[in-house]
DNA sequence: ATGGTCTTGTTACGAAATTAACAGCGTTTG
DNA sequence: CAAACGCTGTTAATTTCGTAACAAGACCAT
């Protein structure tokens, strides 16, 4: 028994799918809220009631993280937090560096400041000339031409592609580069990079046609005798 | 044979997932790309590899879509964008009604004008007086004690909830009264909602730290043989 | 103390989604 | 004209995912 605990090499049992370092970073946001909050334990289904999945699933989850809650108090809220932001650790570093200080880029610069992350945006890079070499947002902004060399200085290990279509490849083979290891891409096209370079795409868009599609479907579900779904 | 190509009630057969939608409306993006770019014709491994997936699976999702390309030839570009276009079409409406004109609300509005959908960002709402009862990029922004009235009266089927956590569920409340059915949540929080109504979740930062996660795990592979991925 | 009532951890099952395989059919070429 | 090739449409198989069920254990009330 006993299974993805053991101290050292922990990411070797049980690879966690990409689902589920989702769900597992959903739980450390509202567990970090719970804490501010001043709550001692939670409920499996408490917490799957806040994360919008099924109590099962978090009982599930928790098991690949190897944290186990007592049977009848729950989980410790502080003790689950601090395996969760250990079994997300990133030995590697914590360090993002951002790539097009535009609308969406801002935005995320803004927004990672107040959201409770380990993760911390050191660098920006922008080829406007009016960006650069000045603080935004308590980040320092770089010229792109320094990219390569900063990221390999400061050994970033992540980076974020938020500049326009055209020029999000290019941007992309500097991160590379320089050595990151991970890509949140914004831009809507499919980034060509190493294969050891993980690339997650984000599209609000998608995400916008989604809910327009299911809108309406969902609506019209009395007369079409569908599954049933949004189980609350 | 020739299933899900019933001209009228072409919804009730075979309900699409939420991840077959999703590619979905990233073949529609691509597709527009190609049109553009005048390519009269794709072949499945082409649209594949595009879009991060495998050619069989957008064999199969074509399938749910009901249309037909030519053996050898591939893909007609412009018919397969039309029908695309058909098979996402919201008999309700294409109007979007954004609250919250902060970072990312402008965002979201601005690349909107922007990007190929039928989708349209009618209405804003805000609480700010410095933003309200004035145009911000085309599209005029309403203070929100006027949501209910607008959305009702226009019968707006979508509604984007970009403004703090805080005021989040209140918005949401409201957007429902106004009778949308589907809501895009960019606030980092459960909305309770209607069973009726749709809800989908937006979170940039649960992505950056999918991204960390696995950037990190991906480049340890080689010590670990992990199943392969990311392939190509 | 002890039985009852809650929880969790875990296993097993069922459903869903992706991949693989193959038959059908234009197109092209010799 | 025939035959071989290449891509699609469809079905089958496999793998992944989520849920349900249940044994084990802690707390509480009596
Ligand atoms: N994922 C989404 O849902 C979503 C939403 C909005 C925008 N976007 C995408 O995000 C990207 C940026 O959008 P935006 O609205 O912030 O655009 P923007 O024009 O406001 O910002 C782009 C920034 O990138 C900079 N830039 C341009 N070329 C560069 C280069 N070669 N190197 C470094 N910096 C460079 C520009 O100076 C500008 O500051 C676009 O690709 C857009 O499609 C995605
Ligand atoms: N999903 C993500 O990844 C992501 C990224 C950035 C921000 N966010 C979230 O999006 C939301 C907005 O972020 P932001 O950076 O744009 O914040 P912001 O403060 O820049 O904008 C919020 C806007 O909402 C308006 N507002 C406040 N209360 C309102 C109300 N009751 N009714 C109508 N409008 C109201 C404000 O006037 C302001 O214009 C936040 O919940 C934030 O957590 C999400």
């Amino acid at each position: 028994m006993m299974v993805s605990s053991n101290p050292a090499g922990k990411r070797c049992v049980n690879p966690p799918s990409e689902r589920t370092v989702e769900r597992l970073s959903r739980y450390r946001y509202l567990l970090h809220e719970l804490k501010v909050e001043g709550v001692g334990y939670v409920f499996s289904h408490a917490l799957a009631e806040m994360a919008a999945v099924s109590a099962a699933q978090v009982r599930q989850d928790m098991m690949a993280v190897g944290y186990s809650g007592t049977p009848v108090q729950g989980y410790e809220v502080e003790k689950l937090l601090a395996a969760l932001e250990e079994f997300l650790e990133v030995p590697e570093g914590k360090d993002v560096a951002l790539v097009g200080v535009g609308n969406l880029g801002l935005t995320i610069l803004k927004s990672l400041v107040e959201y409770p992350t380990p993760l911390r945006l050191s660098v920006a890079f922008d080829v406007d000339w009016r960006l650069v070499n000045r603080q935004v947002q308590g980040c320092w902004c770089y010229p792109v031409e320094q990219l390569v060399a900063v990221v390999r200085e400061r050994q970033i290990p992540i980076g974020i592609v938020a500049v326009p279509p055209k020029a999000a490849q290019e941007v992309a083979d500097l991160l590379c580069e320089g050595g990151v290891s991970g890509i949140l891409n914004c831009a809507p096209l499919r980034l060509r990079v190493p294969e050891h370079v993980y690339v997650s795409n984000l599209n609000i868009m998608v995400a916008l046609e989604k809910v327009s599609y299911f809108a309406h479907r969902n609506r019209a579900r009395m007369e079409c005798p569908a599954r049933e779904r949004m189980k609350a």
